[in-house]
RNA sequence: GGGCGAUUAGCUCAGUUGGUUAGAGUGCUUCGUUUACACCGAAGAUGUCGGGGGUUCAAAUCCCUCAUCGCCCACCA
């Protein structure tokens, strides 16, 4: 009798394994003999989170390719990494700083980094030890974080070659300035505060305009209306007037355009670009001039003439006052409410102003990712996302690269006299002395880690690039159009070929009531209470079965208990084969009866049906047709078949049975370990030397043999 | 506002290119403890495959339409 398997199956053995699998160095491929490389990059998680049940798909899946192909004899790399998240992140870091009575205004922009370095490095080691008590057989030794120096630098030089390209340039950008702290911020820093005031009708030549905002209307040039509203029939687009406004006589032109609102005010309405983000956008269509009415400190220029240098605030009054005077203020509507943007933080009213910002134009890069999809140097798996990929990519527009966060990569541009009309320009690594001054913004996110595949890899001269490309980029299918396509982009600007051969997209993960998992909506599962309340072989079986790719999952507690049921079984099915074939020696026996050759030739379609699903993606079936095969097929049929021939059969028939049932274990539990590594390792060092016991680790034993196409 | 997807047993979902009597898990009913397992086994009940129309010898599957729900993007659509 096997003592140990006396003992009921404890999800908490699993524990042990882990450091078992790294210690023996199969996870670096270095240590693998294969010749043929197969590797995946990691998304790389948010390095001052946790993971979540996104994560837990994405991983689980991965790592079932990585252990399949590793036990297939491929030299197999999963690369590991974390992501430093900037808005997330410094958000996260200013709720400390408030904690501590501090706050990141007033700050020098280096210490603010340092510290938010710092403070995410000492909590990285809690995310990664998520990855291991998911069983994620990636290789630490290549672990990568967004802001290491090299990843620095190689985005550096890319922005420096696609500046020397000519795919950089800088263009205008409606943001939202803080007036009070003198800097930018991002749209999750502002949030809308519902306010009541006042809202002024004013004659505008023949025309009766509303605006809650009197104090930026001084270079008004353009009336808008929209083109169906019968009141202003009788004119015509771009018809121009002389109309008399706060200091004298200007000329005013009519647009026709379906951004004016009928149901608003009077209809009509004219436009002040450089402080508003929809009117801005109206100026760029008609390509009409900007110019900037308001200072960075809140103050009215000179274009205002006898109210420049007033605060807006003390403004708004007085040119009401002025206009009135004149006769042209009609009305005012004392119970105007509206939403206005202000600070998330000190709550100080965001004034939207004009910046130069730097842009990717991206006309021929989303062709050249789209020539290359033609052909086929990569390959999108589900349809759905094919499609959804080339709309996106077929209608680019310039992405802005510029953030307003200090914490990410600064861009390495330097400033003579910036923002101004004699701005100077010098892109450089180096650090500039004589005047220039860096800019203070940071890269996009996707910029960084488009590079993600080369920089994990040691772009550009690493040994490592031997792994490039990649052959799966597995992912939700949420980032179609934010991450994979920079990738893409990337990889084919700097080497010339596209970082992965397939795309593989996972849906979400949804709650019981088919709502995304999230963080914000707090309903999403943790991968990690899951795994300790049913084990983490449970955890990813339900991770698997029914998500098929691109197809959004439900994720209960009630699919993952039925899992832990399922390692139960297994673990029960090895103790009945342990005890039944202890102290045989099988090497000189042959499977004798009709029937356990039957078994066998079953057990062989199970092995193609698995192995043909895995190599086609569809993990989720090979999992779901094991989970039948090792339950209602070898627990229910030929365990209990087994009983009666151990009892009353001969010897003989006895003696083929028992080789049979090893073959069937031993097989199964090779089959199952890609999805449930923890459990059938475990049970693996139990199984008697030598016959069907190939190495003394389960990871990487020769994956069963089996017939292509079957 | 635009795009994408879903709707199958009480609940959560599979169903690969149309092809016998539509399947799992969970829940429910009855019975059962014999060499693993009660985190079990055996047997059973439960479905106008969202509504309507069309193509076909044949539709859960293909086409049209309506309804409901969800996701994503919102100067890209």
């Amino acid at each position: 009798m096997h003592k140990k398997f006396l003992k009921p199956y404890e999800a908490s053995q699993e524990s042990l394994i882990y450091d078992e699998w790294e210690k023996s160095g199969y996870f670096n491929p270095d240590n693998l003999n294969g010749k043929t490389n197969y590797c995946i990059v990691m998304p790389p998680p948010n390095a001052n989170g946790r993971l979540h049940s996104g994560h837990g798909t994405d991983f689980t899946l991965k790592d079932i390719l990585i252990r399949f192909h590793r036990m297939m004899g491929y030299k197999t790399l999963l690369v590991p990494g974390s992501d430093h998240a900037g808005f997330e992140t410094q958000g996260e870091y200013e709720k400390e700083l408030k904690k501590q009575g501090r706050s990141r205004f007033g700050m020098k922009d280096k210490d603010l980094y340092k510290e938010i370095f710092d403070f995410v490095m000492s909590h990285k080691h809690v995310m990664e030890n998520d990855i291991k008590k998911l069983g994620i057989s990636c290789d630490w030794s290549r672990n990568k974080f967004t802001l290491d120096k090299d990843v620095i630098s190689t985005s550096c030089d890319t922005f420096i070659k696609m500046y020397n390209d000519g795919f950089i340039y800088r263009g205008k950008k409606c943001i939202h300035w803080n007036p009070k702290f003198q800097t930018s911020l991002s749209d999750i820093e502002t949030k809308f505060k519902d306010e009541k005031g006042k809202f002024y009708y004013f004659k505008y030549g023949p025309f009766t305009i509303g605006t809650a905002r009197p104090e930026t209307k001084f270079a008004d040039k353009y009336i808008i209306v929209h083109p169906d509203d019968k009141r202003y029939k009788q004119y015509k687009h771009k018809q121009k007037f002389t109309v008399e406004w706060i200091n004298g006589p200007i000329e005013a032109t009519l647009l026709k355009d379906e951004t004016a609102d009928m149901e608003m005010g009077s209809g009509a309405m004219t436009i002040t670009p450089w402080h508003s983000q929809v009117d801005f956008e109206l100026a760029c269509k008609y390509d009409l001039p900007v110019e900037q009415i308001i200072d960075w400190d809140g103050k009215l220029l000179p274009v205002a003439g006898e109210f420049a240098g007033l605060k807006i605030s003390v403004a708004r009054e007085k040119i009401v006052e002025k206009l009135k005077t004149k006769g042209l203020l009609e009305r005012i509507d004392e119970n105007y409410e509206h939403a206005v943007r202000v600070c998330d933080r000190t709550n100080i009213v965001i004034e939207p102003q004009i910046k130069s910002q730097w842009f990717v134009k991206m006309d021929k890069l989303s062709k050249r990712t789209l020539d290359s999809l033609d052909n086929k140097e990569y390959k999108i798996l589900t349809k759905t996302h094919e499609k959804i990929f080339r709309h996106w990519m077929s209608n680019p527009i310039d992405w802005n690269i510029s953030r307003q966060i200090i914490w990410g990569i600064q861009i390495p541009a330097w400033f003579k006299n910036k923002d101004t009309d004699k701005e100077e320009i010098k892109i450089s690594k180096e650090i500039q002395k004589d005047g220039w001054v860096q800019d203070t913004d940071t890269f996009d996110t996707w910029f960084s880690s488009g590079h993600w595949p080369l920089v994990t890899l040691g772009y550009p001269d690493s040994k490592d690039m031997e792994f490039y490309p990649t052959q799966v980029m597995e992912t939700g299918a949420d980032l179609i159009f934010k991450w994979i396509p920079r990738m893409i982009i990337f990889g084919l600007y700097l080497k010339k070929e596209a970082p992965f051969k397939d795309i593989y997209l996972h849906g979400m993960t949804q709650d019981a009531k088919g709502v995304k998992m999230s963080k914000s909506k707090g309903n999403g599962l943790s991968p990690l209470d899951l795994a300790d309340e049913f084990g983490t072989d449970a955890t990813r079986m339900s991770f698997v079965v029914a998500t098929p790719p691109g197809m959004n999952t439900i994720l209960t507690k009630d699919k993952v208990r039925a899992y832990k049921k399922f390692s139960n079984k297994i673990w029960n099915i090895s103790r009945f084969v342990l005890e039944n074939i202890e102290g045989e020696n099988f090497e000189n026996k042959k499977v004798s009866s009709l029937k356990d050759k039957e078994l066998l030739s079953n057990l062989d379609e199970e092995v193609s049906f698995v192995t043909n699903h895995i190599k086609k993606y569809r993990m989720d079936l090979a999992a779901e047709r094991l989970y039948h095969y090792v339950w209602h097929e070898v627990a229910d049929k030929i365990l209990e078949d087994s009983k009666s021939i151990f009892r009353n059969g001969k010897q003989e028939e006895k003696d083929s049975r028992k080789q049979t049932l090893y073959t069937i274990l031993s097989t199964s539990l090779k089959l199952l370990h890609p999805f449930t590594p923890f459990i059938t390792e475990i049970i693996w060092k139990e199984l008697p030397d030598g016959y069907m016991k190939d190495d003394k680790l389960l990871m990487i034993s020769k994956w069963p043999e089996h017939e292509e196409n079957k």
